[in-house]
RNA sequence: GCCCCCAUCGACUAGCGGUCCAGGUCACGGCCCUUUCAAGGCCGCAGCACGGGUUCGAAUCCCGUUGGGGGCACCA
């Protein structure tokens, strides 16, 4: 994977990677991380930092050291002069162009798009060494992929029209071509480049909603790829194992959100309900909540079957945590309730949800409400909304004391 | 303008000549369950872009049309 270090990690360039390292890491080999910083003039300070976080966060390994483009500009100029030496390059304007053949055609056997072939008329000469000295990425590149013995590149299909270039380079050299796969793109909803209208396009910002890894992986691991027609959920093991570069597909694919929350509740309610709080904890602290992480463990039950995404946890239980001001109009008249309510409640013993499921359910029988009728004001009053957790074990959590403070508000 | 690629339900896809009057998942609609919201269960809607071939037989192969995309830098 060979980012290069303008911003944050594109959930594109993710997919890209993943596909990477699911070959990589089925076939037993290595997965290698290369810094394409040769344009250092659009470089952004933090992006090499935040790409190998973004990565680290998704479970995403690489093996060997991060390499850096930049770092063997003078082994590439020198193979550049070598070329020109022999013929296969030129100095023009200070900067060093290589020869393409003007007849025949450069060819390759993509992985995903078949044979590949390319009039070598169409390939002008490209530049290798820049006047100021510094490498193309079309030179560096391929040099590095030679230097590194990587045998499959595996990147975006924006690649393909460079792929002729760097196999002459690569030629030229005398080494071994390596095996090439270009993944078609991902695209927004409207069919048209993933782009911030359309929603989280950097892993950061998916990580900010709420959303874990391993639904991350599954979902982008199936945009363009299938390992059958019914399989949808598969943990990373799975992935690993199942994953092969020949069913990749040739035609892009547009991104779903509404699938990726679906599959991200599955995840949450699959979780060990400790290792969901635990999630949960992370997450709060990373967004700069500092809720109770006592209150917190015991809450997440209550929300775990409701929620798609992690950030929905404050607006579902937020009334655990802070003052609640419920809107008149969602009480509804229910004032009457809310105060027969209290009543029942405060000495109520013991103060369990299961007590307090009964005592409720005894008023509204003495008042002739239905559930409905009579469950929805005394939610409003204690929770402060409409949508809530189960209302009896929200209650015992709540305790008694602020349960009473909020009916009593309401009456 | 010049090259190149792609084309199955709204979306992701299975299908690699007969087992497909096309299967799964999301979304959507209905019903059930139900203290709200979810979750869950059941049912449903919906597709091989079009036109020619090849073949006994095509979603599957070939050609064209249309539509979409990508590339053509001293960017990566």
């Amino acid at each position: 994977m060979a980012p290069s270090p303008t911003g944050l990690l594109h959930i594109g360039g993710v997919r890209t990677a993943l596909f990477n390292w699911l070959f990589a890491r089925h076939e037993g080999g290595e997965f290698r991380l290369r810094i394409e910083n040769t344009d250092t003039s659009r470089e952004v300070a933090e992006a090499v930092d935040q790409i190998q976080e973004s990565f680290r966060w998704l479970g995403l390994d690489w093996d060997g050291e991060v390499t850096f483009q930049l770092d063997r500009m003078d082994d590439c100029r020198a193979v550049a002069e070598q070329l020109v030496l022999d013929g296969h390059a030129y100095v023009d304007d200070g900067a060093i162009r290589f020869r393409m053949p003007d007849d025949g055609v450069t060819a390759w056997d993509d992985v995903v798009r078949g044979r590949v072939e390319v009039q070598n008329e169409t390939i002008e000469d490209l530049v290798l060494v820049r006047s100021d000295g510094r490498p193309t990425y079309n030179f560096a590149s391929p040099m590095e992929d030679v230097w590194d013995g990587i045998t499959h590149v595996i990147r975006g299909d924006d690649h393909v029209s460079n792929t002729p270039k760097q196999i002459q380079i690569i030629r030229a050299v005398g080494a071994e071509v390596p095996v090439y796969a270009h993944v078609p793109s991902v695209f927004g909803e409207d069919g048209k480049k993933l782009s911030k209208r359309h929603g989280a396009v950097s892993v950061e910002e998916f990580r900010k909603d709420g959303y874990l890894p391993e639904t991350l992986l599954n979902f982008l691991a199936l945009l363009g790829w299938a390992p059958d027609g019914e399989t949808t959920i598969m943990s990373r093991d799975e992935l690993v194992e199942r994953f092969s570069l020949e069913r990749v597909s040739s035609s892009p694919a547009q991104f779903d959100y509404a699938k990726l929350d679906w599959m991200n509740g599955v995840y949450i309610r699959a979780l060990e309900p400790h290792a969901f709080a635990h999630a949960l904890l992370i997450w709060l602290g990373e967004q700069g909540y500092e809720w109770d992480a006592q209150l917190v463990a015991k809450a997440a039950p209550l929300v775990q079957e409701k929620i798609q995404r992690l950030a929905e946890f404050p607006a579902y239980a937020g009334f655990l945590f802070h003052d609640v001001t419920p809107d008149p109009a969602d009480l509804d008249g229910g004032a009457p309730v809310c105060a027969a309510a209290r009543d029942a409640l405060a000495s109520l013993e013991p103060f369990t949800a299961e007590a307090i499921e009964a005592a409720l359910r005894a008023v509204l029988d003495e008042l002739g409400l239905k559930p409905r009728q009579g469950f929805q004001p005394i939610r409003v009053a204690v929770t402060g909304s409409k949508i809530s957790p189960g209302l009896f074990e929200s209650i015992e959590l709540l305790g008694r004391e602020t349960t009473l403070a909020r009916l009593d508000a309401a009456a």
